[in-house]
DNA sequence: ACCTGGTCCCGGGCTCGGTTTT
DNA sequence: AAAACCGAGCCCGGGACCAGGT
């Protein structure tokens, strides 16, 4: 284990706890470079990126499977990788003297999902370059963003990597290519996303499927991120195979969902997890589900909502009009009762929450007069959502 | 007819970077 | 050098209108 690892581990876990030892390895959402036999797709990949290492920008490419395959995770891992070799970034102390005389391709990545405007775009990719701190939020336009980022990325040879590419939370395919196009010079990029290289919307030179985890893979995933998180013997393999089976190859879900046992094991003062922590875990995942990435990319307005949203009694998510009151009535929630009805409809045309229709047989809510309502429910692991949420808080 | 839920859209005010004036 | 001003994009709030029920 890496000094780095220990060091962290330390910081983060002052609490002992009975059941976890790092909190950190269980979030589905931290990055964890853990690619047991994927290596065939890893080299698939590096292959059609090839050029990069060899100094020149590779041609376009497209990386596509389902959620929860591991696209960002390995995209990411590369990508710091690179930029990383390049002299870029943190990891720049591990640059090796004997590729430090090339001249790599600078790599911009851009999460689709955190843009929602042709400004954005353009500011989330000169973050990814310079630093956050280093790029105005606003008061300054479009086109000298676009000249910033254009400027920069002339400097050096460099390519974008556009992750999420068919997101509903994020611009069509189609407009990034224009918005990349506007800025002067050839600019090539790698696409990441879940659509099938055929029904995509624009033609792309080579493309690399990232199919889903097998079982037992994802049971490896699971076993690893145990081993590390969790104290020993918390967990059985015959309980981690159990949510393996139930996964679908979806590393997210499964991940989520050995969390959420956790918690509830956790909160339950239990030292190991039980069948019926696994069960629950399970269950407090739905499916289909949104990745809590998607959750974490919103605004933080929007996930204090969300927040306070889990915390909600079932009688006050009974329709969205009495979920939006009760929470704008609410004393954490600063939006008016009409912010938070459009939000909540907003976040369900995002599908991090779900519309259900409420048809009531027996009349117990409201006089039948009137368009029935429909409650919302989230479509992200709510108990993980939460934890997560609350600790990043503090 | 009347009522409530759902969709769409836009103006005003806010915040912040950049520019001009003091 | 500081203060005042200007203009950019974004968020909040709500209005207009459509949908679906008694």
């Amino acid at each position: 284990m890496k000094i780095d690892d220990r060091i962290d581990r330390r910081i983060r876990d002052e609490t002992a706890d009975r059941i976890v030892r790092d909190r950190a390895v269980l979030d589905p959402t931290a990055c964890r470079t853990d690619v047991q036999d994927r290596g065939r797709y890893v080299e698939r990949l590096l292959d059609a990126m090839a050029p990069a290492f060899s100094g020149s920008t590779p041609p376009t490419l497209y990386v596509w499977g389902p959620k929860g395959a591991g696209k960002t995770t390995l995209m990411t891992a590369i990508v710091g990788r690179l930029n990383a070799l390049n002299g870029d970034g943190a990891a720049a102390i591990h640059t090796t003297t004997r590729t430090a005389h090339r001249r790599l391709p600078r790599v911009v990545s851009v999460d689709l999902r955190q843009v929602s405007s042709e400004f954005t775009f353009y500011r989330q990719a000169l973050m990814s370059l310079v630093g956050a701190e280093a790029v105005p939020s606003n008061g300054v336009s479009t086109d000298g963003l676009r000249e910033r980022l254009g400027n920069r990325l002339d400097a050096r040879p460099s390519f974008v990597v556009i992750d999420h590419v068919d997101d509903s939370m994020g611009p069509s395919v189609t407009a990034v290519t224009g918005w990349l196009a506007r800025i002067d010079g050839d600019r090539p990029w790698i696409g990441v996303g879940r659509t099938h290289p055929d029904e995509l919307s624009v033609d792309v030179a080579r493309t690399v499927e990232l199919p889903a985890y097998r079982t037992h893979t994802l049971v490896d995933v699971l076993g690893s991120r145990a081993e590390a998180g969790l104290t020993p013997d918390a967990v059985s393999r015959e309980q981690l195979h159990a949510i393996g089976e139930w996964a679908h190859g979806d590393a997210h879900d499964a991940i989520a969902a050995l969390f959420s046992a956790t918690l509830l094991a956790e909160s339950a003062d239990r030292d190991r997890i039980s069948e019926a922590d696994v069960t629950a875990g399970i269950e407090a995942v739905p499916y289909p589900s949104s990745a809590l990435h998607r959750v974490f990319a919103l605004e933080e307005s929007r996930q204090e909502l969300l927040y306070h949203f889990l915390s909600l009694s079932e009688s006050q998510r009974q329709s969205v009009g009495a979920t939006a009151s009760a929470l704008a009535d609410g004393d954490h929630v600063d939006l008016k009762r009409s912010t938070v009805r459009r939000v909540l409809y907003e976040l369900a045309d995002d599908g991090v929450l779900r519309r259900v229709e409420h048809r009531d047989p027996d009349r117990s809510y409201g006089r039948g007069r009137g368009r029935p309502p429909s409650r919302v429910e989230p479509t992200f692991p709510p108990l993980v959502f939460r934890a997560l949420y609350s600790s990043q808080e503090s």
